[in-house]
RNA sequence: GCCCGGGUGGUGGAAUGGUAGACACGGAGGACUCAAAAUCCUUUGCUCGCGAGGGCGUGCGGGUUCGAAUCCCGCCCCGGGUACCA
């Protein structure tokens, strides 16, 4: 089946490129530029299906914008920090410098198998020095700023992975993102970036972004903005007591017959410690009147228990159908609406990680709160006319406000409005904005990544390196251990620093920095690779950025995009990148996922279907093919058995070309009308060919040039002449040369005098010969086809209609040998309605 | 539960309100060959009919329209995200 040495051609051709500097770009470069790439690579060897699909897509895009003129910036480099590294240092003994040099040499390989172009003078790793010292310098920039910051606070901590994770690497179900191990709860000193100070601007400017919109709603949801008031209820009987709420409702306010604090809330705590118990407590707030029952010290210190022995799993993923469980805490708020008093509860369906940790209770309107209510026999009032025949719970909807005072006969709307007035008039509340977002927690207590700069001086306290010391490196001469301590942490002499203030000893800090960290701004330095003095310059970044297209899967919908988001726009204000370059990706496509009897083809799920094989039988070209021709590039591909038959396929449409192109045609006669039709059929696919490449639709560009291939074939067996034979031939080749770059490469070289394809302009087509050219027009009667008929394209309803009354096929169908009425789209459609 | 996608031949899929099933894979038949492979050609939604030709058909039920896979309403099923966020 073989007509050419695929391995040969295919190798030489990777190598012409890379000779040639096809793809390396200049920032002088007067063409137009354009940034196309893929998401940073993480190296875990040599590729797998998931990379040749990326990377097909990627590399295509390159090659297409190139021919069509453009100055095409597409660069490569590896994510190359990570815990696999460290996870085999410890199985093995091996360094995860040593571990991931080699993983990063064999996945460089496969995609120069695979024909992928790149300017390779400006690739990057992770952990070389290099981007070491500039992750650093712009951690620096953060802390200076105050977008870096250490704090306390419950974390997640991953016994699998031995260190905290950050709340978007947690699943829903408490699950660890990378090892699937039950995260737990610790509370520990972490480092924190500041990303809710954009949460308002991460969320407005998803709307003017070109990216998949469920990606852009993931991320809205992620951010969660809510908008409603927060307000302070008062413990009855005291004075200067009280616990704040956050409420999305304040027009439900009237219908508030209980309040709930988290397990974790502060006032809990007070009621454990016997505070309201404590005559000089209860003294000092005026608790004259003041009325507590210390049983309740035993049974609420007894439910804090009970919640803190379950771990998020137990205590989330049930979430809805697991019955409620809370404690009376003894006290009661009162109601600053009704002034009516009402019991204070504990319940862990309230999280002390959302709005204040405290909610006003409202069963009358909200599920969980009725559920609540049933369980612990509390009143329900609604505040909220139901329709006639509403047989629900909770009321959600809108209506009509009663049982409300002065917000009777009100709109929801316009009820928050006036609650939200009340409550500033009272001066103890006030409108409120809450996120679901968080910040960032980025330490992570591992050796394989970037050191977080920082040392701690006992009379400086928390100070940056001073930036002439970075990059701070983590020390080769550790021992890799299983013990949950970061290797750094043992090591003898790596904590000692001198404080760049004083010059006194300083404690170095031993964690290192999250790995995202990295993938939020290596697309900034490959603009501005050679930069020795900055990790970017504002010029280069003007020239380059943003990117213009950018490839990945669909996983990184929030954590990595929401963090590269982030870190644009806080280095745009702080003065780093340029002020204009706030969103560092304007177009995103996602590709979909290779799955296999249904779940994610995957090294550790022992699934791989190695791309290698494919190199070395039918070659990158013919695979390439395969996985842009196999369906939308959107879509995820269930590989089947099947698979191998297509690749075949693909191969067998390859050399289907090949011979064509190379073989001489010499014609026994000439039927220019076949020339003629072969020409028609060359510029309609370059048409649409082009058209479909612009909105990303591959597989039908693929689609689109096999017909072609065919009608090449068709005009051949009808002798056509041969200058529209070899036009139709070379526009197939431009046409399929961003996918299938390398044997197209070998044709036009053979057919051309060795001329470089991918420096030829893209084609263009030939609009006044599509003018001319026969229209089949459809003639329906009452909308059913019943004839088909050759028309020009510029006829007119009149004659439409003539040469449609003519037709025996039409007459059969029109009793009355005429319409009652004509529905004409010509040249396309004549619809005749009896 | 809520929020996104999606449901079309034996299979992957095509069709931006206008010829449903392009293009492939697989199947069937044929040419070439001593034979096989490779290659080339024909055919391939279901159904009635010898045929010309007709009927049915895009998850299900309604609707809008001259005309619906496509738009609207109500369901069913599959995939993904999210999960007591007040």
């Amino acid at each position: 089946m073989v007509s050419y040495d695929i391995q040969e051609v295919e190798l030489r051709w990777q190598k012409r490129w890379q000779e040639l500097g096809v793809y390396n770009v200049e920032q002088d470069d007067l063409r137009p530029k354009s940034y196309v790439l893929c998401m940073y690579p993480y190296p875990s060897g040599a590729a797998h299906q998931g990379h040749v699909k990326n990377y097909t897509f990627g590399d295509l895009n390159v090659r297409y914008r190139t021919m069509r003129g453009e100055a095409v910036l597409s660069p490569i480099g590896f994510d190359s920090f990570g815990l696999p590294a460290e996870n085999a240092a410890i199985k093995t003994g091996i360094h995860p410098r040593e571990f991931t040099e080699a993983r990063i040499d064999e996945l460089r390989a496969s995609l120069r198998r695979l024909g992928s172009v790149y300017d390779w003078r400006r690739e990057s790793k992770s952990h070389s020095p290099n981007m070491v010292k500039w992750s650093q310098v712009i951690f620096k920039r953060f802390f200076e700023a105050g977008l870096a910051y250490k704090a306390e606070a419950p974390v997640n901590w991953c016994p699998g992975c031995q260190t905290v994770l950050a709340n978007e690497q947690v699943h829903a179900d408490g699950t660890c993102d990378r090892s699937g191990d039950i995260v737990e709860k610790k509370n520990l000193s972490q480092w924190f970036f500041r990303i809710t100070k954009y949460a308002d601007e991460l969320l407005d400017s998803i709307d003017d972004l070109d990216w998949p919109e469920p990606v852009k709603v993931m991320q809205r949801n992620w951010i969660g903005r809510s908008v409603g008031a927060k307000f302070t209820l008062s413990i009855s009987g005291l004075n200067g007591i009280g616990v704040d709420v956050y409420t999305t409702r304040p027009d439900t306010a009237f219908g508030m017959t209980y309040a709930v604090v988290a397990p974790e809330h502060p006032i809990v705590a007070m009621v454990i410690d016997g505070k309201f118990a404590d005559a000089d407590f209860i003294a000092q707030h005026g608790g004259a009147n003041f009325e507590f029952d210390p049983a309740h010290i035993n049974s609420v210190a007894a439910f804090v228990e009970e919640v803190k022995t379950l771990n998020d799993v137990d205590r989330v993923s049930t979430a809805t159908d697991r019955p409620k469980r809370g404690v009376f805490t003894g006290l009661s708020v009162t109601n600053p609406f009704t002034g009516q008093e009402v019991p204070l509860y504990s319940a862990d369906y309230v999280l002390m990680t959302y709005g204040t940790g405290a909610i006003m209770a409202v069963p009358g309107e909200d599920q969980r709160d009725y559920d609540f209510a049933k369980v612990f026999s509390l009143p329900i009032v609604r505040t909220v006319k139901p329709p006639e025949d509403f047989d629900g719970e909770a009321y959600t909807g809108t209506g009509e406000k009663i049982n409300s005072d002065f917000l009777n006969g009100l709109s929801i709307e316009d009820a928050k409005a006036k609650a939200i007035e009340f409550l500033t008039n009272k001066e103890i509340g006030e409108s409120s904005v809450q996120y679901r977002l968080r910040d960032w927690l980025i330490s992570r207590q591992r050796y394989w990544g970037c050191p977080i700069p920082i040392v701690y001086c006992d009379n400086c306290g928390t100070q940056a390196e001073a930036e002439e010391n970075l990059p701070i490196l983590a020390p080769d001469d550790v021992e890799f251990l299983p013990t949950g301590e970061s290797p750094l942490a043992r090591h003898a002499t790596f904590k000692d620093a001198i404080c760049p203030k004083c010059g006194g000893y300083a404690r170095r800090e031993t964690d290192t920095m999250d790995t995202f960290v990295d993938s939020s701004w290596y697309f900034l330095r490959f603009a501005d690779a050679f930069n020795d003095d900055a990790p970017f310059s504002i010029e280069a970044l003007r020239e380059w950025m943003p990117v213009d297209q950018y490839i990945g899967g669909i996983e990184h919908a929030i954590l990595h995009l929401l963090y590269a988001r982030f870190f644009t726009k806080a280095l745009s204000d702080l003065g780093m990148v340029p002020t204009e370059l706030r969103e560092p990706f304007s177009r995103l496509f996602t590709q979909g996922m290779i799955l296999m009897n249904g779940s994610k083809m995957s090294k550790s799920k022992g699934n791989l279907i190695a791309p290698e094989k494919y190199f070395n039988s039918v070659g990158a070209d013919a695979l390439r093919l395969f996985h842009l021709f196999v369906g939308p590039p959107g879509d995820s591909f269930n590989w089947t058995d099947q698979a191998d038959e297509m690749i075949e396929g693909s191969a067998r449409f390859i050399n289907r070309l090949y011979r064509v192109a190379t073989e001489p045609y010499e014609p026994k006669g000439i039927d220019t009308e076949a020339g003629r039709v072969l020409r028609i059929e060359l510029n309609k696919t370059i048409k649409k060919a082009t058209f479909d490449y612009e909105r990303w639709s591959y597989n039908t560009v693929v689609a689109a040039t096999m017909s072609l291939v065919n009608a090449i074939y068709k005009a051949i067996a009808a002798n056509a002449d041969v200058e529209s034979v070899q036009d139709a031939i070379d526009g197939a080749i431009k046409l399929l040369a961003p996918m299938t770059p390398h044997v197209c490469a070998e044709m036009w070289s053979i057919r051309h005098d060795d001329e470089i394809l991918h420096r030829q302009p893209w084609p263009s087509a030939d609009e006044e010969l599509l003018a001319s050219v026969k229209e089949t027009m459809i003639i329906q009667i009452g909308g059913k086809v019943r004839d088909r008929i050759e028309v020009d394209g510029d006829i007119d309803e009149e004659s439409a209609l003539s040469i449609a009354l003519a037709s025996d096929k039409v007459l059969v169908h029109l009793p009355n040998g005429k319409p009652s009425r004509v529905v004409a789209k010509l040249p396309k459609l004549l619809n005749l309605i009896p």
